[in-house]
DNA sequence: GATAAAACTTGACAGCGTCAAGATACATTC
DNA sequence: GAATGTATCTTGACGCTGTCAAGTTTTATC
Protein backbone atom coordinates (compact mmCIF):
# COMPACT_ATOMS: atom_id res chain seq x y z
CA UNK A 1 0.00 0.00 0.00
CA UNK A 2 1.59 3.23 -1.03
CA UNK A 3 0.31 6.41 0.56
CA UNK A 4 0.40 9.86 -1.06
CA UNK A 5 4.52 11.19 -1.80
CA UNK A 6 6.57 13.95 -2.70
CA UNK A 7 7.67 11.02 -5.71
CA UNK A 8 4.96 9.79 -7.37
CA UNK A 9 6.76 6.69 -8.62
CA UNK A 10 4.90 5.85 -11.82
CA UNK A 11 4.23 9.23 -13.09
CA UNK A 12 5.50 8.74 -16.95
CA UNK A 13 2.93 5.58 -16.93
CA UNK A 14 0.33 8.11 -15.03
CA UNK A 15 0.90 11.28 -17.16
CA UNK A 16 0.20 9.11 -20.62
CA UNK A 17 -3.18 7.69 -18.82
CA UNK A 18 -4.34 11.05 -17.60
CA UNK A 19 -4.00 12.45 -21.24
CA UNK A 20 -6.02 9.72 -22.30
CA UNK A 21 -8.33 10.02 -20.04
CA UNK A 22 -8.75 14.17 -21.11
CA UNK A 23 -8.56 13.10 -25.27
CA UNK A 24 -11.44 11.05 -24.38
CA UNK A 25 -13.61 13.20 -22.03
CA UNK A 26 -12.77 16.70 -22.93
CA UNK A 27 -11.09 16.05 -26.63
CA UNK A 28 -8.02 17.22 -28.17
CA UNK A 29 -8.58 20.92 -28.08
CA UNK A 30 -8.34 20.03 -23.99
CA UNK A 31 -5.22 18.10 -24.35
CA UNK A 32 -2.71 20.66 -22.23
CA UNK A 33 0.27 20.07 -20.72
CA UNK A 34 -1.21 21.88 -17.50
CA UNK A 35 -4.26 19.68 -17.34
CA UNK A 36 -2.61 16.44 -18.04
CA UNK A 37 -0.25 17.27 -14.83
CA UNK A 38 -3.65 18.35 -12.90
CA UNK A 39 -5.44 15.04 -14.02
CA UNK A 40 -2.42 12.79 -12.41
CA UNK A 41 -2.28 15.42 -9.19
CA UNK A 42 0.89 16.91 -10.13
CA UNK A 43 2.46 20.40 -10.14
CA UNK A 44 2.10 21.68 -13.98
CA UNK A 45 6.08 21.08 -14.63
CA UNK A 46 6.52 17.51 -13.30
CA UNK A 47 5.99 16.31 -16.61
CA UNK A 48 9.42 17.75 -17.85
CA UNK A 49 10.87 15.09 -15.36
CA UNK A 50 9.80 12.11 -17.93
CA UNK A 51 9.42 13.88 -21.06
CA UNK A 52 11.34 16.88 -23.17
CA UNK A 53 8.30 18.87 -24.18
CA UNK A 54 4.34 18.94 -24.42
CA UNK A 55 5.04 17.21 -28.06
CA UNK A 56 6.66 14.93 -26.54
CA UNK A 57 4.65 13.72 -24.55
CA UNK A 58 1.52 13.63 -27.15
CA UNK A 59 3.81 11.42 -29.09
CA UNK A 60 3.47 8.75 -26.55
CA UNK A 61 0.07 9.04 -26.19
CA UNK A 62 0.05 8.48 -29.90
CA UNK A 63 2.10 5.17 -29.46
CA UNK A 64 -0.24 4.07 -27.29
CA UNK A 65 -3.07 5.06 -29.85
CA UNK A 66 -1.55 3.24 -33.08
CA UNK A 67 -0.91 0.45 -30.22
CA UNK A 68 -4.85 0.26 -29.61
CA UNK A 69 -5.54 0.78 -33.02
CA UNK A 70 -3.40 -2.84 -34.25
CA UNK A 71 -5.59 -4.22 -30.99
CA UNK A 72 -8.71 -3.08 -32.86
CA UNK A 73 -7.43 -4.70 -35.79
CA UNK A 74 -6.24 -7.63 -34.82
CA UNK A 75 -9.45 -8.34 -32.65
CA UNK A 76 -11.94 -7.52 -35.31
CA UNK A 77 -10.00 -10.46 -37.73
CA UNK A 78 -9.52 -13.10 -35.16
CA UNK A 79 -11.05 -16.34 -35.48
CA UNK A 80 -11.87 -15.28 -39.24
CA UNK A 81 -10.25 -18.22 -41.85
CA UNK A 82 -11.11 -16.68 -45.00
CA UNK A 83 -8.48 -13.85 -45.77
CA UNK A 84 -10.59 -11.62 -47.42
CA UNK A 85 -13.17 -11.30 -44.94
CA UNK A 86 -10.01 -10.82 -42.39
CA UNK A 87 -9.39 -7.56 -44.28
CA UNK A 88 -12.76 -6.06 -44.34
CA UNK A 89 -12.87 -7.12 -40.48
CA UNK A 90 -9.71 -5.27 -39.51
CA UNK A 91 -11.48 -2.32 -42.22
CA UNK A 92 -14.12 -2.08 -39.49
CA UNK A 93 -12.22 -2.26 -36.79
CA UNK A 94 -10.14 0.52 -38.08
CA UNK A 95 -12.84 2.88 -38.37
CA UNK A 96 -14.65 1.26 -35.35
CA UNK A 97 -11.49 2.78 -33.30
CA UNK A 98 -11.56 6.14 -34.89
CA UNK A 99 -15.25 6.69 -34.30
CA UNK A 100 -14.86 5.09 -30.32
CA UNK A 101 -11.87 7.46 -29.87
CA UNK A 102 -12.08 10.47 -31.84
CA UNK A 103 -10.19 12.78 -30.19
CA UNK A 104 -6.93 10.07 -30.35
CA UNK A 105 -7.40 9.06 -33.89
CA UNK A 106 -7.25 12.90 -34.43
CA UNK A 107 -3.95 13.71 -32.14
CA UNK A 108 -2.34 10.74 -34.63
CA UNK A 109 -2.87 11.51 -37.43
CA UNK A 110 -2.45 14.96 -36.86
CA UNK A 111 0.02 17.50 -38.30
CA UNK A 112 2.66 17.31 -35.23
CA UNK A 113 4.15 13.80 -35.71
CA UNK A 114 4.89 13.41 -39.53
CA UNK A 115 8.53 13.35 -39.03
CA UNK A 116 9.66 9.70 -38.66
CA UNK A 117 13.00 10.44 -37.52
CA UNK A 118 11.89 12.67 -34.77
CA UNK A 119 9.76 10.65 -32.28
CA UNK A 120 11.22 6.89 -33.14
CA UNK A 121 9.12 4.77 -31.09
CA UNK A 122 5.72 6.26 -32.51
CA UNK A 123 6.66 5.80 -35.80
CA UNK A 124 7.47 1.94 -35.11
CA UNK A 125 4.70 1.41 -33.84
CA UNK A 126 2.75 3.35 -36.38
CA UNK A 127 4.52 1.55 -38.89
CA UNK A 128 3.63 -1.97 -37.84
CA UNK A 129 -0.19 -0.49 -38.18
CA UNK A 130 0.35 -0.37 -41.84
CA UNK A 131 2.32 -3.45 -42.14
CA UNK A 132 -0.84 -5.27 -40.40
CA UNK A 133 -3.00 -3.90 -43.60
CA UNK A 134 0.00 -4.27 -45.74
CA UNK A 135 0.19 -8.17 -45.15
CA UNK A 136 -3.21 -8.45 -45.20
CA UNK A 137 -3.90 -7.40 -48.61
CA UNK A 138 -0.57 -9.04 -49.91
CA UNK A 139 -1.93 -12.48 -48.82
CA UNK A 140 -5.54 -11.41 -50.17
CA UNK A 141 -3.97 -11.10 -53.45
CA UNK A 142 -0.90 -13.54 -53.69
CA UNK A 143 -3.52 -15.93 -54.43
CA UNK A 144 -4.51 -14.39 -57.84
CA UNK A 145 -1.47 -12.57 -58.99
CA UNK A 146 2.26 -10.94 -57.46
CA UNK A 147 3.15 -7.74 -58.59
CA UNK A 148 5.02 -6.20 -56.19
CA UNK A 149 3.83 -2.15 -57.11
CA UNK A 150 0.31 -3.47 -57.50
CA UNK A 151 0.42 -4.81 -54.00
CA UNK A 152 1.31 -1.48 -52.40
CA UNK A 153 -1.41 0.74 -54.65
CA UNK A 154 -3.52 -1.69 -54.00
CA UNK A 155 -2.74 -1.36 -50.41
CA UNK A 156 -2.60 2.62 -50.49
CA UNK A 157 -6.17 2.63 -52.38
CA UNK A 158 -7.72 0.42 -49.31
CA UNK A 159 -5.91 2.27 -46.91
CA UNK A 160 -6.63 5.57 -48.38
CA UNK A 161 -10.71 4.82 -48.46
CA UNK A 162 -11.00 3.37 -44.55
CA UNK A 163 -8.67 6.43 -43.27
CA UNK A 164 -10.83 8.74 -45.81
CA UNK A 165 -14.03 7.57 -44.29
CA UNK A 166 -12.64 7.05 -40.29
CA UNK A 167 -11.79 10.98 -40.81
CA UNK A 168 -15.33 12.10 -42.74
CA UNK A 169 -17.01 9.94 -40.11
CA UNK A 170 -14.88 11.51 -37.07
CA UNK A 171 -15.10 15.06 -38.06
CA UNK A 172 -18.91 14.15 -38.67
CA UNK A 173 -18.94 15.17 -42.47
CA UNK A 174 -21.53 11.64 -42.62
CA UNK A 175 -22.97 9.05 -40.71
CA UNK A 176 -24.41 5.95 -41.48
CA UNK A 177 -28.15 7.58 -40.82
CA UNK A 178 -28.07 9.17 -44.24
CA UNK A 179 -27.83 5.42 -46.10
CA UNK A 180 -30.26 3.82 -44.23
CA UNK A 181 -27.82 1.85 -42.53
CA UNK A 182 -27.56 1.24 -38.58
CA UNK A 183 -23.95 1.07 -37.50
CA UNK A 184 -20.66 1.73 -38.29
CA UNK A 185 -19.75 -1.64 -39.33
CA UNK A 186 -22.28 -2.21 -42.17
CA UNK A 187 -21.48 1.35 -43.73
CA UNK A 188 -17.79 0.24 -43.86
CA UNK A 189 -19.17 -2.89 -45.70
CA UNK A 190 -21.12 -0.87 -47.76
CA UNK A 191 -18.28 1.41 -48.96
CA UNK A 192 -15.34 -1.44 -48.93
CA UNK A 193 -17.12 -3.46 -51.42
CA UNK A 194 -16.53 -0.61 -54.22
CA UNK A 195 -12.68 -1.52 -53.85
CA UNK A 196 -11.54 -3.72 -56.46
CA UNK A 197 -8.51 -5.63 -58.05
CA UNK A 198 -8.73 -5.65 -61.88
CA UNK B 1 -4.96 57.17 -53.29
CA UNK B 2 -5.54 56.12 -49.78
CA UNK B 3 -2.66 57.04 -46.76
CA UNK B 4 -2.67 55.18 -43.62
CA UNK B 5 -5.46 56.17 -41.44
CA UNK B 6 -6.98 55.07 -38.38
CA UNK B 7 -9.84 53.27 -40.34
CA UNK B 8 -8.85 50.62 -42.39
CA UNK B 9 -11.50 50.43 -44.84
CA UNK B 10 -11.39 47.08 -46.08
CA UNK B 11 -10.45 44.83 -43.14
CA UNK B 12 -12.74 41.87 -43.08
CA UNK B 13 -11.14 41.10 -46.40
CA UNK B 14 -7.84 42.30 -45.13
CA UNK B 15 -7.50 39.71 -42.33
CA UNK B 16 -8.89 36.72 -44.42
CA UNK B 17 -6.02 37.51 -46.96
CA UNK B 18 -4.13 37.64 -44.02
CA UNK B 19 -4.79 34.71 -42.67
CA UNK B 20 -4.47 32.53 -45.64
CA UNK B 21 -0.83 33.73 -45.78
CA UNK B 22 -0.27 32.78 -42.55
CA UNK B 23 -1.95 29.55 -43.45
CA UNK B 24 0.27 29.20 -46.79
CA UNK B 25 3.30 30.76 -45.31
CA UNK B 26 3.85 29.57 -41.23
CA UNK B 27 1.23 26.70 -41.19
CA UNK B 28 -2.59 25.95 -39.35
CA UNK B 29 -0.45 25.97 -35.99
CA UNK B 30 0.69 29.84 -36.48
CA UNK B 31 -2.68 30.96 -37.41
CA UNK B 32 -3.50 32.89 -34.22
CA UNK B 33 -5.77 35.69 -34.16
CA UNK B 34 -3.05 38.11 -32.87
CA UNK B 35 -0.97 36.74 -35.95
CA UNK B 36 -3.33 37.38 -38.17
CA UNK B 37 -3.79 41.51 -36.77
CA UNK B 38 -0.21 42.42 -36.64
CA UNK B 39 -0.30 40.62 -40.44
CA UNK B 40 -3.06 42.93 -41.04
CA UNK B 41 -0.82 46.01 -39.68
CA UNK B 42 -3.89 46.35 -37.11
CA UNK B 43 -3.93 45.82 -33.05
CA UNK B 44 -4.81 42.55 -31.74
CA UNK B 45 -8.42 43.51 -31.21
CA UNK B 46 -9.41 44.69 -34.03
CA UNK B 47 -10.88 41.86 -35.84
CA UNK B 48 -13.74 41.86 -33.13
CA UNK B 49 -15.25 44.65 -34.98
CA UNK B 50 -15.95 42.05 -37.95
CA UNK B 51 -16.16 38.80 -36.37
CA UNK B 52 -17.54 37.67 -33.46
CA UNK B 53 -14.43 35.57 -32.19
CA UNK B 54 -11.35 33.89 -33.60
CA UNK B 55 -13.80 30.57 -34.64
CA UNK B 56 -15.68 33.46 -36.77
CA UNK B 57 -12.90 34.61 -38.82
CA UNK B 58 -11.39 30.72 -39.00
CA UNK B 59 -14.48 29.81 -40.44
CA UNK B 60 -14.67 32.16 -42.93
CA UNK B 61 -10.88 31.59 -44.05
CA UNK B 62 -12.47 27.99 -44.23
CA UNK B 63 -15.08 29.06 -46.64
CA UNK B 64 -12.60 30.66 -48.94
CA UNK B 65 -10.79 26.86 -48.88
CA UNK B 66 -13.54 25.15 -50.35
CA UNK B 67 -14.83 27.75 -52.64
CA UNK B 68 -10.93 27.33 -53.94
CA UNK B 69 -11.41 23.32 -53.46
CA UNK B 70 -14.38 23.94 -55.91
CA UNK B 71 -12.09 26.06 -58.55
CA UNK B 72 -9.52 23.71 -58.34
CA UNK B 73 -11.98 21.06 -59.45
CA UNK B 74 -14.09 22.56 -61.62
CA UNK B 75 -10.82 23.33 -63.30
CA UNK B 76 -9.52 20.18 -63.60
CA UNK B 77 -12.48 19.01 -65.11
CA UNK B 78 -12.98 21.77 -67.47
CA UNK B 79 -13.09 20.77 -71.37
CA UNK B 80 -12.98 17.12 -70.64
CA UNK B 81 -16.14 15.73 -72.89
CA UNK B 82 -16.34 11.66 -70.99
CA UNK B 83 -17.90 11.85 -67.74
CA UNK B 84 -15.60 9.32 -66.24
CA UNK B 85 -12.52 11.44 -67.34
CA UNK B 86 -14.14 14.10 -65.61
CA UNK B 87 -14.58 12.26 -62.25
CA UNK B 88 -10.66 11.69 -62.13
CA UNK B 89 -10.17 14.72 -63.15
CA UNK B 90 -12.18 16.32 -60.13
CA UNK B 91 -9.96 13.79 -58.13
CA UNK B 92 -7.19 14.96 -58.95
CA UNK B 93 -7.92 18.59 -58.60
CA UNK B 94 -8.82 17.56 -54.79
CA UNK B 95 -5.72 15.90 -54.16
CA UNK B 96 -4.24 18.34 -55.65
CA UNK B 97 -5.52 21.61 -54.24
CA UNK B 98 -4.95 19.75 -50.81
CA UNK B 99 -0.97 19.33 -51.35
CA UNK B 100 -0.78 22.36 -52.79
CA UNK B 101 -2.40 24.14 -49.74
CA UNK B 102 -2.07 21.91 -46.71
CA UNK B 103 -2.53 23.92 -44.05
CA UNK B 104 -5.76 25.35 -45.44
CA UNK B 105 -7.26 21.82 -46.14
CA UNK B 106 -6.43 21.07 -42.30
CA UNK B 107 -8.08 23.96 -41.56
CA UNK B 108 -10.94 23.28 -43.87
CA UNK B 109 -11.66 19.66 -42.12
CA UNK B 110 -10.60 19.65 -38.82
CA UNK B 111 -12.77 19.09 -35.77
CA UNK B 112 -13.93 22.83 -35.42
CA UNK B 113 -16.76 23.31 -37.58
CA UNK B 114 -18.77 20.41 -38.01
CA UNK B 115 -21.54 21.42 -36.89
CA UNK B 116 -23.55 23.07 -39.97
CA UNK B 117 -25.74 24.98 -38.32
CA UNK B 118 -22.92 27.12 -36.18
CA UNK B 119 -21.42 28.79 -39.34
CA UNK B 120 -24.13 28.60 -42.06
CA UNK B 121 -22.46 29.64 -45.24
CA UNK B 122 -19.30 27.92 -44.83
CA UNK B 123 -21.53 24.46 -44.51
CA UNK B 124 -23.45 26.15 -47.97
CA UNK B 125 -20.06 26.12 -49.45
CA UNK B 126 -19.10 22.88 -47.87
CA UNK B 127 -21.93 21.17 -49.25
CA UNK B 128 -21.19 22.76 -52.65
CA UNK B 129 -18.43 21.39 -53.02
CA UNK B 130 -19.28 18.01 -51.99
CA UNK B 131 -21.94 18.33 -54.64
CA UNK B 132 -20.03 18.54 -57.28
CA UNK B 133 -18.67 15.01 -56.40
CA UNK B 134 -22.38 13.54 -56.22
CA UNK B 135 -23.76 15.61 -59.27
CA UNK B 136 -20.78 13.65 -61.58
CA UNK B 137 -20.77 10.33 -60.10
CA UNK B 138 -24.93 10.49 -60.90
CA UNK B 139 -23.69 11.48 -64.46
CA UNK B 140 -21.42 8.61 -64.48
CA UNK B 141 -23.82 6.08 -63.26
CA UNK B 142 -27.14 6.96 -64.55
CA UNK B 143 -25.87 5.51 -67.68
CA UNK B 144 -25.64 1.83 -66.40
CA UNK B 145 -28.41 2.08 -63.15
CA UNK B 146 -30.30 4.54 -60.96
CA UNK B 147 -30.17 2.97 -57.52
CA UNK B 148 -30.33 6.31 -55.56
CA UNK B 149 -28.93 4.48 -52.35
CA UNK B 150 -26.20 2.94 -54.19
CA UNK B 151 -25.10 6.24 -55.88
CA UNK B 152 -25.14 7.83 -52.39
CA UNK B 153 -22.76 4.62 -51.18
CA UNK B 154 -20.34 5.19 -54.45
CA UNK B 155 -20.16 8.66 -54.22
CA UNK B 156 -19.32 8.12 -50.05
CA UNK B 157 -16.74 5.60 -51.06
CA UNK B 158 -15.15 8.07 -54.15
CA UNK B 159 -14.72 10.76 -51.73
CA UNK B 160 -13.59 8.62 -48.81
CA UNK B 161 -10.93 7.26 -51.28
CA UNK B 162 -9.74 10.75 -52.50
CA UNK B 163 -10.27 12.80 -49.15
CA UNK B 164 -8.29 9.67 -47.88
CA UNK B 165 -5.47 9.94 -49.79
CA UNK B 166 -5.26 13.65 -49.41
CA UNK B 167 -5.09 13.17 -45.37
CA UNK B 168 -2.30 10.83 -46.33
CA UNK B 169 -0.09 12.79 -48.75
CA UNK B 170 -0.64 16.15 -46.46
CA UNK B 171 0.01 14.64 -43.39
CA UNK B 172 3.24 12.80 -45.35
CA UNK B 173 2.17 9.60 -44.49
CA UNK B 174 2.76 8.35 -47.89
CA UNK B 175 4.15 9.76 -51.13
CA UNK B 176 3.98 9.34 -54.93
CA UNK B 177 8.33 8.10 -54.89
CA UNK B 178 7.37 4.88 -53.13
CA UNK B 179 5.19 4.03 -56.13
CA UNK B 180 8.00 5.16 -58.64
CA UNK B 181 5.32 7.77 -59.92
CA UNK B 182 6.49 11.11 -60.47
CA UNK B 183 3.81 13.26 -59.52
CA UNK B 184 0.42 13.58 -57.47
CA UNK B 185 -2.16 13.64 -60.52
CA UNK B 186 -0.19 9.86 -61.42
CA UNK B 187 -0.68 8.83 -57.99
CA UNK B 188 -4.33 9.61 -57.85
CA UNK B 189 -4.65 7.92 -60.86
CA UNK B 190 -3.34 4.80 -60.15
CA UNK B 191 -5.09 4.20 -56.61
CA UNK B 192 -9.02 5.87 -58.18
CA UNK B 193 -8.34 2.81 -60.47
CA UNK B 194 -9.46 0.36 -58.09
CA UNK B 195 -12.65 1.83 -57.38
CA UNK B 196 -15.51 0.32 -59.25
CA UNK B 197 -19.51 -0.29 -59.29
CA UNK B 198 -19.99 -3.90 -59.40
C1' DG C 1 25.44 8.56 7.38
C1' DA C 2 27.22 11.79 3.69
C1' DT C 3 26.68 12.92 -0.98
C1' DA C 4 24.97 12.84 -5.59
C1' DA C 5 21.24 12.30 -8.57
C1' DA C 6 16.49 12.08 -9.68
C1' DA C 7 11.78 13.75 -8.99
C1' DC C 8 8.96 17.29 -7.99
C1' DT C 9 7.44 22.38 -6.59
C1' DT C 10 7.30 27.36 -6.82
C1' DG C 11 7.62 31.48 -9.34
C1' DA C 12 8.27 33.76 -13.41
C1' DC C 13 8.07 34.99 -18.58
C1' DA C 14 6.06 35.79 -23.15
C1' DG C 15 2.28 34.68 -26.18
C1' DC C 16 -2.53 33.37 -26.59
C1' DG C 17 -7.99 34.61 -26.83
C1' DT C 18 -10.95 37.83 -25.05
C1' DC C 19 -13.12 41.67 -22.41
C1' DA C 20 -13.72 46.66 -20.92
C1' DA C 21 -12.89 51.30 -21.69
C1' DG C 22 -11.39 54.91 -24.44
C1' DA C 23 -9.97 57.29 -28.85
C1' DT C 24 -10.76 58.28 -33.70
C1' DA C 25 -13.05 58.51 -38.13
C1' DC C 26 -17.18 58.51 -40.74
C1' DA C 27 -22.35 59.27 -41.54
C1' DT C 28 -26.42 61.65 -40.66
C1' DT C 29 -29.14 65.36 -39.39
C1' DC C 30 -30.15 70.00 -38.58
C1' DG D 1 -21.01 73.42 -41.79
C1' DA D 2 -21.35 72.11 -37.00
C1' DA D 3 -23.28 68.63 -33.76
C1' DT D 4 -24.27 64.14 -32.79
C1' DG D 5 -24.27 59.15 -33.16
C1' DT D 6 -22.28 55.03 -34.65
C1' DA D 7 -18.90 52.06 -36.52
C1' DT D 8 -14.05 51.20 -36.28
C1' DC D 9 -9.89 50.80 -34.08
C1' DT D 10 -6.41 51.12 -29.83
C1' DT D 11 -4.78 50.43 -25.13
C1' DG D 12 -4.63 47.85 -21.09
C1' DA D 13 -5.86 44.03 -18.55
C1' DC D 14 -7.34 39.06 -17.26
C1' DG D 15 -6.58 34.08 -17.00
C1' DC D 16 -4.94 30.59 -19.76
C1' DT D 17 -0.95 28.23 -22.18
C1' DG D 18 4.16 26.11 -22.75
C1' DT D 19 8.48 26.54 -20.81
C1' DC D 20 12.53 28.06 -18.07
C1' DA D 21 15.26 28.90 -13.63
C1' DA D 22 15.86 28.01 -9.03
C1' DG D 23 14.84 25.64 -4.97
C1' DT D 24 13.04 21.50 -2.15
C1' DT D 25 12.34 16.73 -1.22
C1' DT D 26 13.05 11.95 -1.97
C1' DT D 27 15.76 8.06 -3.49
C1' DA D 28 20.18 5.82 -4.70
C1' DT D 29 25.07 5.10 -4.03
C1' DC D 30 29.12 4.58 -1.56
Amino acid sequence: MKTKSYHHGNLKQALVEAGLTILERDGLAALTLRAVAREAGVSQTAPYSHFTDKRALLATIAQEGFQRLIDYMSCAAKDLPHENARLVAMAKGYVRFATDQPALFRLMFGPEFNDPSEFVELSTTSANSYKMILDSVRRNIEIKDGDQNQTGLFTLAAWSTVHGLACLLVDERTKPEVFHLRDIDSLVDKVVRFLKLE
